[in-house]
Order: structure tokens, then C-alpha cells, then sequence
DNA sequence: GGAACGGAGTTGAGAGTTCAACTATTCCTG
DNA sequence: CAGGAATAGTTGAACTCTCAACTCCGTTCC
């Protein structure tokens, strides 16, 4: 383990107002969705996941790589997602370890129901605040960052 | 409320890239201070607030504002901060509503021993996948978010 | 000066997440 | 093909966070 290389005064600028805004952001979703659909955004974007997939239907490992969610938060959702009639799991056929999560009628009924709210969320959060050329610099830094997150995950090279 | 003016592909596309970033980025950043040092992400600014504060003490509510906590979110984390001993809360000598959180010596050892793992952390993921253009930009994109969240809120204009 | 209002902070219940341990099945290899 | 390793998914406990009361103190305004 090498000396720390400790951030410089811009870098940290950067770095702390990166923090505030994504903090800020992710609360301010969160909370809509909560208090406009009665649903955490991590079951919002399984839902989406799931309504996206062809049957409305996939594994759960699948699912889980899909909405970043971890196996065991993605088990303790979907649990409540069926108890809440959102989603049914069935065995998958081909392989008996597996399971099958569909978005049942009701959960894609709910799902409607949450999007125009949570749209103009992000619309009024995100895309209104920024240029055409900001958005296209923020896709290009995420899908930079994404990338490096994405490796096994090698501490340094 | 209007009809939703829906995300079109390139503001899909980039919205998701976001959306995942920042989800695999902090929940590295939660897990690297979790392992490494033993301590959430949350309680890890509360201290890095209290360190430079005069003093190393602040008013709850300072410290809840600048440590992008909600105040029960403070309350809680300080209580087990204290249990933790890095952290004594003392009542405010001008105002007998306040208290006063004062970051323990053995709080401020603590953080001196988390810095370096989070640092490098922060540097590997953030820092050394983008280039300086791009840091800048990042700042600038997030600041005009910052300011768009820290407005009272106004839903539409 | 006493009642109403607002600010500071805490508390407890409920919900989501994580972690580690666990079961069950499939894959791999000698 | 037997046995170990890896994969799929679940579970329960511990922890953090949120939300809605609630207390206590300060401020304001008749």
C-alpha cells in the first residue's frame, strides 16, 4: 500500500460537489416515489426490468445483474413484491436452482401508474438543469465510470 | 399536471448510464468504508464535517445541513457515534434547545485511519477514469444539479 | 405576561439493505 | 461416475434510514 495520493484542492471540489448533488438527487427520487407511488425506487426499476423483458419475465439472477441489485435485496423485494401481488416467482423449468419473476397485471398496472411522477422527477432534476453538451459529457463520465466498476475489480493496476 | 413529456432514447440512455454509475459507485464506496475502516459512508462525512470545524464541534443542525443528513439521520448516527466514543454531544450553552457535537480524539484517530483506503478509493474510481476535461465538466454538471435541489423545490416552474 | 407559533433535537416503529450462513442443484474433473 | 467446486437463490440477524409524533425552548404578538 503506497503513500495515499491525496486530493488537490480542484479534486476536491469536484469530488465533494459530485457527492451533494448525486446525495441530494437520489433522495429527492426516492422520496418521490415513496410519497407519489408508495414504492422504493429500487422496485421501481425492477419493475422496469421485469416490464421490459420479453413474458414480462426473467431469472432472478438476471434481474438482479439488470436492476443492480445485490441476490439477497433482490429476494427480500421480490418476497414483498408477491406479497404485494406485483410479481409472481415461479420455478424455472431448465434449471432447478433457478426461479422465474413475472410482472404479474397488477404490478405493471402499479408500475403506470408511478411513471409519469417519477419522469418528471428526473426531467425537472436532471435533464432541465442541463445543456445538450452536459448531457452528453455526463453520459460519457458515467459510462467511463460504469466501465471501471464493471472489472472484476483490481484495487490498483 | 400536464401530459409527462417522456424520456426520448439519447436522454434514456443517458439517464441509465447515470443511474448505474452512481448506484455501483457509492455502493463501492459504502463497501470499501464498511470493510476497511468499519464505518458507513454517512458516518464517515458527519466526522470529516466535525474534523474541520472549529473546534472540531458543531451545532447539530450545522452538522446535519453540511453533512447532507436529515436530522433524525443525525440523531441516530451520533447516538452511535457516542456509544462508539468518537463523538460527545454536550448541550449549547446560548440556546438550551441545541446541542453540540464534538468529534473525540479517538473519533478523530478513526478517520485518520479511514482516509487513506477511501481516498484511493475515491481516486481509483472517480478520478483516474476521467480526464481533467471531463472532471471539470462533472463539476459544473453537478453544481448546476446542486442548485437546482437546493431551491425550496417547486415542483414545475 | 401569557398563549400561540416555530425551531432544535430525539425517539420508536416500520421498512430496506447487507452480510454471512445455509440448502439445493449443476458443472467439472480425475 | 463420484466427489468437490461453483452457481442459484433464500433466510435471519444486525444495522441504517425514514417518517411521524413528541418534548423542550425561544419568539412573537396581542
Amino acid at each position: 500500500m503506497a503513500d495515499t495520493r491525496w486530493l488537490d484542492a480542484d479534486e476536491q471540489k469536484t469530488w465533494r460537489s459530485y457527492l451533494a448533488a448525486s446525495r441530494l438527487f437520489f433522495d429527492r427520487i426516492e422520496r418521490q416515489l415513496q410519497h407519489g407511488a408508495g414504492l422504493p425506487h429500487a422496485y421501481y426499476e425492477i419493475m422496469v426490468r421485469l416490464s421490459e423483458a420479453p413474458g414480462r419475465t426473467l431469472r432472478m439472477s438476471e434481474l438482479a445483474s439488470t436492476s443492480l441489485s445485490s441476490r439477497s435485496r433482490l429476494s427480500h423485494a421480490v418476497a414483498r413484491m408477491e406479497e404485494a401481488g406485483w410479481v409472481l416467482r415461479t420455478p424455472c423449468p431448465t434449471d432447478k436452482r433457478g426461479q422465474n419473476a413475472a410482472l404479474t397485471a397488477a404490478g405493471f398496472a402499479r408500475l403506470e401508474a408511478a411513471a409519469p411522477g417519477h419522469v418528471d422527477e428526473v426531467r425537472s432534476l436532471l435533464f432541465d438543469v442541463l445543456t445538450v453538451e452536459q448531457q452528453h459529457a455526463l453520459r460519457e463520465i458515467s459510462d467511463a465510470m460504469a466501465a471501471r466498476l464493471a472489472d472484476g475489480h483490481l484495487g490498483r493496476p
